[in-house]
DNA sequence: CTAAGATGGTCAACGTGGTTGTCCAAAACG
DNA sequence: CGTTTTGGACAACCACGTTGACCATCTTAG
C-alpha cells in the first residue's frame, strides 16, 4: 500500500482546514458569523496600512476583478471601507474599519491560541520542527486565493 | 508580532497545495490535463471497488447530486463508467475505468516521490515526525471535499 | 399482500467565486 | 502636447455546491 504519500497532502489539508474553522467558529461565536474562511486572508492581505483592489489581487493571486467582488461584500458587511486617494483620483483606498481591525486582532490571537493546543498535544518543540520543516520545504512560496477556481474543474 | 499563529495554517496550505500541484503536473505531463486537484480524490473515494453517487457523497461531506455532477465530468473523460446494479434498480455502480485506475495507481505513485523529494530535504526521520504530530493533532477527521463552497463565501 | 416509508438518482433553480473582455478616467511618460 | 499605462467598474460566462422537488424502486410494517 503506497497510501504514504497520500498520507501527507491529506494531513496538511485536515490540519489547514481545523485551523481556519477554529477560528471562524470562535469568531462567529464573538460577533462575526459572516465571515468566511476566505476573508481572514483577505484582512491579512489588507494590513493596518490599507490598499487598493489592484495590490490586493496581486498580493492574492487573483485577477483584480475578484479582488474587487470580495472588497465589495466586506464593505457590506462593515469590515472595509473605500476612500478616494487625495493623491492620485483613480486609485481609491482601501482600508479596514475599526470591526475590521478587531477581527485581525481577534484572529491572530485566536490563532496563537490554536497553535498553543497544538503545542501541547505534540510538545512545543515538535512543533517549532514542524513549522521549521514546512518552511524549508514549501520555500518562499506566496498564498494564492484563487482556491475555488484552483480547486474545482 | 503575533504572526506565529498565522504562519502554521499559511505554510500547511501551501504545502498542501504544492504537492497537489506537483501531481497534476506531472499527470498532465503524463496525458491527463483535464484532471482538476479535486479529481484525485474523487479517485481516491472511488477506490478499486467503485461506489455510488450517493455513497461518494457520504465519502466527500458533499450532496449527492454535487457527487452525481462530479461523476458527469469524470465521465464525459473517460475515467469512470456507470453500470447497473442487477441487484437493486435504483443503484448505478460508478467504477473506474482502466484509465481511471492508471491515474489511481500512478498518482500514489507521483506523491511517493514527491514525499520522497521532502524526505531529501527535511531528512527521513523529521518528516515521519512530520507526519506523526499531524496525525496526532488533527485526529481521525475526513477529507471533506466541498472546498469551493466552504472557502468562498 | 398491500400500503407507507426509505433510498438512489436526476432535473431545475439559485448563489457565490473567479475569469476574460471591454471601457473609461486619471496619471505617467515620450 | 499626444500616447501609453494604470486603477476601477461593468458584463457575460463557466464551474461548483446547495436546496427543493420528483420519480422509480426497494423495504418494511400492518
Amino acid at each position: 500500500m503506497s497510501s504514504d504519500g497520500f498520507l501527507l497532502p491529506l494531513r496538511l489539508f485536515v490540519g489547514f482546514r481545523q485551523l481556519i474553522d477554529g477560528v471562524h467558529a470562535e469568531l462567529a461565536r464573538e460577533g462575526h458569523p459572516e465571515l468566511r474562511p476566505l476573508h481572514g486572508f483577505v484582512f491579512q492581505a489588507i494590513g493596518l496600512d490599507g490598499t487598493t483592489a489592484v495590490e490586493l489581487g496581486r498580493r492574492l493571486g487573483v485577477s483584480k476583478q475578484a479582488a474587487g467582488k470580495t472588497l465589495d461584500g466586506l464593505e457590506r458587511l462593515g469590515y472595509v471601507e473605500r476612500t478616494t486617494d487625495p493623491q492620485d483620483a483613480r486609485r481609491k483606498l482601501v482600508k479596514l474599519t475599526d470591526r475590521g481591525v478587531q477581527v485581525l486582532i481577534r484572529s491572530a490571537q485566536i490563532f496563537d491560541e490554536l497553535r498553543a493546543e497544538w503545542a501541547a498535544r505534540i510538545g512545543p518543540d515538535r512543533l517549532s520542527e514542524l513549522e521549521q520543516d514546512l518552511v524549508t520545504v514549501t520555500g518562499a512560496e506566496a498564498f494564492r486565493l484563487d482556491v475555488p477556481g484552483w480547486f474545482g474543474s
